[in-house]
DNA sequence: AATTTATTTAGCTAATTTGCTAAATTGATT
DNA sequence: AATCAATTTAGCAAATTAGCTAAATAAATT
């Protein structure tokens, strides 16, 4: 489970247009280089790209991209490995998932409260 | 449905401590209880959540308090309804479903796409 | 061994955010 | 009308963030 510290890390790194450009278009494959280029039959990871990849739909330098970049791997958004010379990004899924979640239950407990007060009616 | 300024406008409203823990507390009734309108009882009303009591739980000035609630209400997430002299704060769960639905939908789409490329093996 | 490629770190500036106090506003009460 | 209570606005300072370029690092290629 998610603690308040890390959510408040996640809202964080995506409260920012460019990080949450990057997350969105790694989650849902908007950079398209896979990293299987050599061997389908490896085990590849699906709509991984690499810094300087993403870096180039935008407008900001290489560096600022990276920061970024590592900022969201901090918050556990995505995952970074090093391959050679290059590094891999992929969206994790379930820290995602979790706070779906969290939002889902903390509204459901809000419902059912205030169901429960209506019925006093 | 969210768009993208939306959600950044969310997000960066929840990435701040102090905003988190009032988003936390007015969605789990950690101050008081919204206000009823339907009962005649106005008293419920002294009890119910208002800035100087959603204050009380900080050791920041009123002002800033003021502020981060002006904030919660910009990105959606809380409303403010003036009645007298006061402001009632409650949640807005419609909004927070919308944003569960967004990374439910996002993780889902993933893991089909992932299953697709699992099956080349 | 030297160069190239991919990325990060360092150090800097500008912009933004977050806090404060004082003053203004709005509605209720005396 | 004067005062009180709840809240916001204004204006300021400190802290943080977000951008840049230049330099450093690490692995691959020549």
């Amino acid at each position: 489970m998610l603690n308040v510290e890390q959510k408040i890390k996640i809202f964080k790194a995506l409260g920012n247009e460019t990080r949450f450009l990057i997350f969105k278009n790694v989650f849902t494959g908007g950079y398209a280089c896979s990293i299987d280029e050599k061997k389908p039959k490896e085990d590849i990871i699906a709509q991984a790209t690499c810094v300087t990849t993403i870096a180039e739909h935008f407008d900001f330098a290489l560096p600022t991209i990276s920061r970024h970049l590592k900022e969201l791997k901090d918050a556990n958004i995505i995952k970074m490995t090093k391959k050679s010379n290059k590094i891999y990004i992929e969206p994790n899924p379930e820290i995602i998932q979790e706070l779906a979640s969290c939002f889902t239950t903390l509204v459901d407990n809000y419902t059912d409260t205030t169901f429960q007060f209506d019925n006093t009616k």
